[in-house]
DNA sequence: TGGAATGATTACCA
DNA sequence: TGGTAATCATTCCA
């Protein structure tokens, strides 16, 4: 105790050291050290030449002698106090903001944390954001939620993977430290520290791991988010009411909203999906007229038909009246809702016979100017004429100049009435 | 399986 | 705000 008290007051070294003497670097000693590390080399490379026994006997009369715990006190004091103490300051680091932010993902997409239906709500959510039409929205939800399932349950056996091979090593490697501790100085602290950097290394681990999770889940919420990629073609009695309606309104195909609403009921769509179909019908038609020139023909004999037997119909239940139906008030119907083509398609009162009667004349008009016109027949003189010119596709080839769709002004009007769009 | 068709999205414009 | 034009992503079909 005498000894090791004289030592930590850096005093002389214990006897023990006797045989490494270590001298201060002062330079004068210099050759004396250089001898003192030559002996300390050269008992190091006698050790492989000792027999095993003799090494063990060697080691069991180090590891006995009556001095070895004190000094090993004392060097593990002098390690923490030193080299413990410096790391010590620099290991106390903040939360990861970057581990805080997959956490709180994790568990805000069900995924970590308490197991509640495995995220519906997220899926709620999503459903809710998409707006997707009800009947394959539970179905669809069901299957963010299996996926969501599958994520959560990979995530939670990759995550008690990693636990368990983390305390499997950390034992070993206390196992292994505990052992070394007879031979050189260990302390419990630095044990602590040991393991401590362990866990820091196998946290990284389950951080890269959150973060792969992470990532599955906002590509499985994109797919389901995203209405591209669940696309469905419109059934094909929705496009053909749709190109009934185009067609017929060749000259002016914007569907008011009024019409759109009527549209999409009828076609179990919804508004914003007759805008975009009509937005995409317009310009592809405008693109590539003849590739269209087929189906155009189609739908104008279709309504020609439809029209003439309507208009037999209409002769026939009430024929005084129905001379005037394509007169001013027919027409002044006509031009209210350009689109009185859908009560043609929804309503079949007597009352509205007139206006079924105008506004089959004015899909036929349509129809029949568009078929003219890709015959190439009047191509030259629709320019001039007043009477058909189209209001369609203009030169510049658009519509563009077309007015509102539902104030557009009847084409049954007479011949006088000259509006800018059939200007075009 | 590749290309056409098609519904949806986006940027931009008036 | 509604339209065009370009583009993307998916579906359909030979």
């Amino acid at each position: 105790e005498e000894e090791r008290s004289e030592f930590r007051r850096g005093k002389n070294p214990p006897s023990f050291f006797t045989n490494f003497t270590l001298h201060m670097p002062d330079g004068t000693e210099g050759e004396g050290r250089k001898q003192d590390i030559g002996d300390i080399l050269q008992q190091i490379m006698t050790i492989t030449d000792q027999s095993l026994d003799e090494a063990q006997a060697r080691k069991h009369a180090l590891n006995c002698h009556r001095m070895k715990p004190a000094l090993f006190n004392v060097l593990c004091e002098i390690k923490e106090k030193t080299v413990l103490s410096i790391r010590g300051a620099q290991e106390e680091e903040p939360p990861d903001p970057q581990l805080m932010r997959l956490d709180n993902m994790l568990l805000a997409e069900g995924v970590s944390g308490p197991e509640k239906g495995g995220g519906s709500a997220a899926a709620a959510a999503a459903a809710a954001a998409a707006g997707g039409a009800g009947a394959d929205n539970s179905a669809e939800h069901s299957d963010y939620r299996a996926k969501l399932s599958q994520i959560r349950q990979i995530y939670h056996t990759e995550l008690e993977k990693y636990e368990q091979a983390c305390n499997e090593f950390t034992t070993h490697v206390m196992n292994l430290l505990r052992e070394q501790s007879r031979t050189r100085p260990i302390s419990p602290k630095e044990i602590e520290r040991m393991v401590g950097i362990i866990h820091r290394k196998f946290s990284s681990i389950q951080m890269q791991l959150k973060q792969s999770t992470c990532e599955a889940v906002m590509i499985l919420r994109s797919r389901f988010l995203d209405a591209r990629r669940k696309r469905r073609n419109f059934n094909k009695q929705a496009t053909e009411i749709l190109n009934e309606y185009f067609y017929s309104h060749l000259s002016n195909p914007y569907p008011s909203e009024e019409a759109k609403e009527e549209l999409a009921k009828k076609c179990s769509i919804t508004v914003s999906q007759v805008s975009n179909w009509f937005g995409n019908k317009r310009i592809r038609y405008k693109k590539n007229i003849g590739k269209f020139q087929e189906e155009a023909n189609m739908y104008a004999a279709r309504t020609a038909v439809t029209a003439a037997s309507a208009s037999a119909q209409g002769s026939q239940a009430n024929s005084p009246s129905t001379p005037n139906s394509a007169g001013s008030a027919a027409s002044f119907n006509m031009s209210n809702s350009g689109d009185l083509f859908m009560s043609v398609q929804s309503l079949n009162g007597d009352s509205y016979q007139g206006a079924q009667v105008g506004a089959n004349i004015q899909s036929q008009v349509d129809t029949l100017r568009h078929v003219i016109s890709q015959a190439g027949g009047y191509s030259d003189s629709l320019a001039a004429s007043q009477i058909y010119s189209p209001q369609g596709i203009n030169a510049n080839g658009g519509w563009q100049d077309a007015p509102t769709p539902s104030s557009v002004t009847s084409p049954t009007e007479g011949p006088g009435s000259v509006h800018s769009d059939t200007s075009n």
